[in-house]
DNA sequence: CATTCAATTTCGTGG
DNA sequence: CCACGAAGTTGAATG
């Protein structure tokens, strides 16, 4: 019953040598967390330059490298699945991190003592519900409840310029394009539509186009009807769980 | 010399009162590091449940709570600029981050003892160069060096369909829509200039579109010559900073 | 490996 | 507050 239900390999208050050591050994078979004074600079994709302040260093098994400040869900600096070196100069730890394509360096210098802490983390994931694919699944399901007198042909269907979300058939036999959005549609949502929607009408094919979102901002809804596509909204089914309201 | 660089307010492994005491005392204070075993529950713009694991709870000055796990840049579940609030049930601490537009719940709990860090980050942020923007700056200020014969005419106009990064004038007084991209430019990227280059069209305008990147998909690219378009390479004018290579 | 698209995208900026 | 677009986006899935 009290047995360790974390396990906390290390816990400690070091000076650069002795972190460069801990990172050394557990990097890539240990979660690392690193509370320092450090400076950042980055150069790849784009470069950066951050000055010295307090951060939290994040190097995850995979080997993820994430710099932390104090607010922000994403990392202030990054490198993700990285190869790291940490070599010591003067009073600091500079770690390294790299990776080929594309070829970045993001290096930190952990300035003076710092304040680490190792442990395994899990890698479990999550099951999502409600995504895209949900929605689709939905419509595909019973496609006449969303959009009138029509029957399920393709799902997924890849075209030149992307992937099709749905084709359906109305009851006059022309073929009617669904571009599916989870959230609120916006005029790139209408936009993709209306490419899958040209493609096959160049192929000669009478076709249409629907967007189905629970919203839609309004330039997209005008972008739609400029260029002669529908918007349906989409609603749940029913509330699959009890419980809310 | 010796003074602390790093402040470390608390580093303790706690039971389900202290942890909860803890961030109760310290939540929008300080950065909290907890390494537990918990599961979650999310429930919002979607909904996920994730079982029992050893994970990492960061909870940061400005509210954002994030769950992470081995791997990843990204967390595994969070809540940015959450209202937080603690209980404990039974053998457990269930930390519930709530938020309200979008309404969404975000429920850690966290079971048995954890090891938890408390210290004061920064906030700084940094300087980041090779942006967007800082291509757009370049070809502004000497847009014939990339479009022969061109000069400048304005710069992030909004059209109904979005925003327009450049717009020049060519020898023959016809205007030319310029997109930018930072990266390889995609079938996306072509779409939304030709979106712009429609719409000054369709208000009688002579006008032709431009798509500027230093790369580019085989399909934008294709696309953009089915319907008229242009790409021009983008090289950066000289080395910025000496130094590299 | 390239390409495309979704994401509980997040994050900034402008109206 | 909504709306749009960039991001060093990341990440997955597919050809």
């Amino acid at each position: 019953m009290a047995s360790k239900l974390v396990e906390v390999l290390l816990a400690a208050d070091v000076g650069p040598e002795e972190l460069a050591e801990v990172i050394s050994r557990w990097f890539r078979r240990a979660t690392i967390v690193v509370l320092c004074r450090c400076s950042i600079e980055y150069r790849g994709r784009a470069s950066s330059r951050a000055g010295e302040a307090v951060r939290l260093v994040l190097l995850k098994q995979d080997g993820t490298v994430a710099v932390h400040e104090a607010s922000g869900r994403d990392p202030v600096n990054w490198q993700p699945r990285a190869d790291v070196r940490v070599v010591v100069a003067e009073d600091s730890a500079v770690l390294r991190a790299t990776r080929d394509s594309p070829r970045e360096e993001l290096t930190v210098s952990i300035r003076g003592r710092a304040w680490v802490t190792v442990a395994k983390l899990g890698d479990v994931g999550l099951q999502l519900f409600g995504g895209e694919d949900d929605i689709v699944n939905d419509i595909a399901g019973n496609p006449s409840r969303f959009i009138e007198g029509t029957t399920l042909v393709a799902r997924e269907v890849g075209t030149p310029y992307g992937r099709v979300d749905l084709i359906l058939r109305d009851g006059s036999g022309r073929l009617v394009i669904v571009e599916v959005k989870r959230g609120r549609a916006d005029v790139d949502a209408a936009h993709q539509l209306r490419r899958y929607v040209e493609y096959y009408s160049r192929l000669g094919l009478e076709v249409t186009g629907v967007l189905v979102a629970p919203e839609i901002s309004g330039q997209a809804l005008k972008y739609l009807k400029d260029h002669g596509l529908r918007y349906v909204r989409y609603v749940a089914r029913a509330t699959p769980t009890a419980g809310s309201s």
